[in-house]
DNA sequence: TTGTACGCGTTATCAG
DNA sequence: CTGATAACGCGTACAA
């Protein structure tokens, strides 16, 4: 007999230890390995002296199960599919799949993930090909907050969509980002600071329509519109963009301020506002003292900005963590005791540098506004 | 018989078709169906009666191969580990992930991924539950260029380092951006428009230590002097940074401004760009008309800022394709025909607007340097 | 040219 | 309490 270590200090890959070479050098069945190793040895009434010569024998071997084999036995792989439209561009991805990651290490899963560039064809070669190796679940996950079609090959197997709503019936769960309370926040941190005349808009308003089929767009500014008319304020005008770019942003500024002069601008994101803090310099207007700035993502560039930008950030950390929660759970579960379809994520405040406080007569100002 | 595409549109989640039910659809043994869908039929002479049976039976059945199954079998799983330090705070992930999981699909292969947040102990289970799943090989990447320690969990199968060179003697293959001539490439751009008196590093420099244990900060530095070099060209400053952020990339251009009025400015990365144009504009200075800049890694922001950044571009996407060619390569060849040990991805040069061409007599401005 | 039988490593069933 | 034995789905020597 070999001591222990040997095998493992070879510079050679050497063949995985089996259960069967645990059994072995233990001097029992291969049945009561697995029950002990599995955990159900007191369950299964393993003398207390095997168990223990078991567990030393897989200790001193090393033995890590194949979960390949238990897979094909058993049908579930301790595994999940993440499947974007896209991965890269956006810092989105990055914080959302830190979240799912944590959340399926913290079950013992793995992750694989696909991204579909928004072909439907590789999509759905993505999913099938995840099915392929036994996925317990996939969660399918979109960019931008809207409404997809859910592809049939999802049916074949467990799934939640990540930041998407289905189009049409469907029983899928959705985790979404609270947009509408967003807004309201948004709104609310003007109205708190005093503002009441001369909020403008960058990037959405009513007379437009917002960018494509953006659901965070009317959702944000439903809330905007909502907290304001509880106030009894409304918006002095708005600047649609047809896509969120600092450079559309600093255009649709440069605009507004040709006509008015805004005392707050609510900007449908950070970018928009980045763009906006260069047509207000430009035009040497100073934020906070000239104009409050208030936005929405906490982009990176939300800190960067000098002054740091004040924003509603979209929990994206959050959000992949609820989606592998919402799967896992619904895998556990049965089909009758029926979680809720659609999971809403608040989207915390970040009080930074560019709200400031102003005093007007005019201005009805409730501290705490009751929804 | 039923009519195929009735079981494929039930609602329920039905069992999914076998290879041996595709055998007994089409009248034939399970190897026969086997060799037919593994492409292998000429090379068995199978009879191309029966081979179109099969194909006919599996296209009607909507029959899919169950990889986990084969995984057991053939000890291939189809799937690759890939293993960063950090995935969510730089955009460096997204694109090196997009890059990787383009080359693993066009191989058939999916991607597990995983983040160790720097943890030796998380990285070794992480790089062990992936062979649990008996992974073809694992990618270990890190965020910023340097030397890491190999971990032994890694040997027991193909691993590929990617933006990280093994510290100490080790056999494993490294991707790596080709930082040494991205250095020289910063240099030449201001060379060839025809500066020479007044360059100033911000960043890094002779005098200090670069931060952390950066392998990109002492290559770039040794790129940009030895073009400089060859140019006959001295550096007229620099302020190292312990990080590159862009507050302190504000703060080490101020400082500069202090002393002297710098004629170009090359920033080790495009955050401490964005933070000496801050310090810039504080001062009055325009860019590029009063002050060059040239920086490295083609962050979003280079592209956000006005003027727009002239930099060194990290070229993500490539390096993550590079990483998984390596790996799968590797894997089909043999021992005998190495492949060499490390592989230097160029770093191609964006140019934009933030650098002037400047005609002084004092300058020579070789237009082509031959290395 | 085709079919039979075995093994990959687990889990699960069912007699001892 | 334990130990054969049968799946899981696929690939492949080997026999027919």
């Amino acid at each position: 007999m070999s001591r222990d270590g040997h095998e493992k200090s070879r510079r050679t890959r050497s063949k995985r230890v089996t259960l069967a070479d645990v059994a072995r050098r233990a001097g029992v069945s291969q049945t009561a390995a697995s029950f002990v190793l599995s955990g159900r040895g007191e369950e299964m009434r393993i003398s207390s002296e095997v168990e223990a010569r078991v567990l030393a024998s897989a200790r001193e071997t090393g033995y890590r199960p194949n979960i390949v084999s238990r897979s094909l036995r058993t049908g579930t792989s301790q595994t999940i599919g993440f499947v974007s439209d896209t991965v890269a561009t956006t810092p989105f991805a990055g914080h959302v799949i830190w979240g799912a990651l944590d959340a399926a290490r913290e079950r013992d899963h793995l992750l694989f993930i696909g991204e579909t560039e928004g072909d439907p064809e590789l999509e759905r070669q993505l999913i099938e090909t995840m099915h392929d190796r036994r996925v317990d679940g996939i969660v399918l996950a979109s960019m931008y907050t809207r409404k997809v079609a859910v592809p049939k090959a999802l049916l074949d197997g467990r799934a939640v969509l990540l930041n998407a709503l289905p189009r049409g019936r469907s029983s899928i769960p959705s985790v979404l980002p609270d947009e509408t309370e967003a807004g309201r926040t948004a709104a609310r941190v003007l109205l708190d600071a005093g503002h009441a005349d001369g909020i403008y808009l960058i990037g959405a308003g009513p007379p437009n329509r917002v960018p494509k089929d953006s659901l965070a767009a009317v959702q944000r500014l439903q809330g905007i519109n909502e907290a304001l008319q509880l106030a009894g304020v409304s918006i002095a005008g708005a600047v649609p963009c047809p896509d969120w770019q600092p450079e559309l942003g600093y255009k649709a500024t440069r605009q507004l301020l040709e006509k008015a002069p805004p005392s707050a601008l609510i900007c449908f994101n950070d970018r928009l506002a980045f763009g906006a803090y260069q047509a207000l310099a430009d035009a040497g207007l100073e934020v906070p003292t000239n104009v409050s700035v208030v936005s929405f993502d906490d982009d990176v560039l939300a800190s960067w900005v000098r002054p740091q930008l004040t924003t509603v950030a979209l929990p994206h950390y959050e959000l992949g963590r609820a989606a592998i929660q919402v799967l896992l759970d619904g895998i556990q579960q049965q089909p009758s005791e029926r979680q809720p379809r659609t999971h809403l994520i608040p989207m915390p405040l970040r009080v930074r540098d560019s709200v400031t406080h102003v005093t007007r007569s005019r201005s009805r100002r409730p501290t705490k506004v009751a929804l």
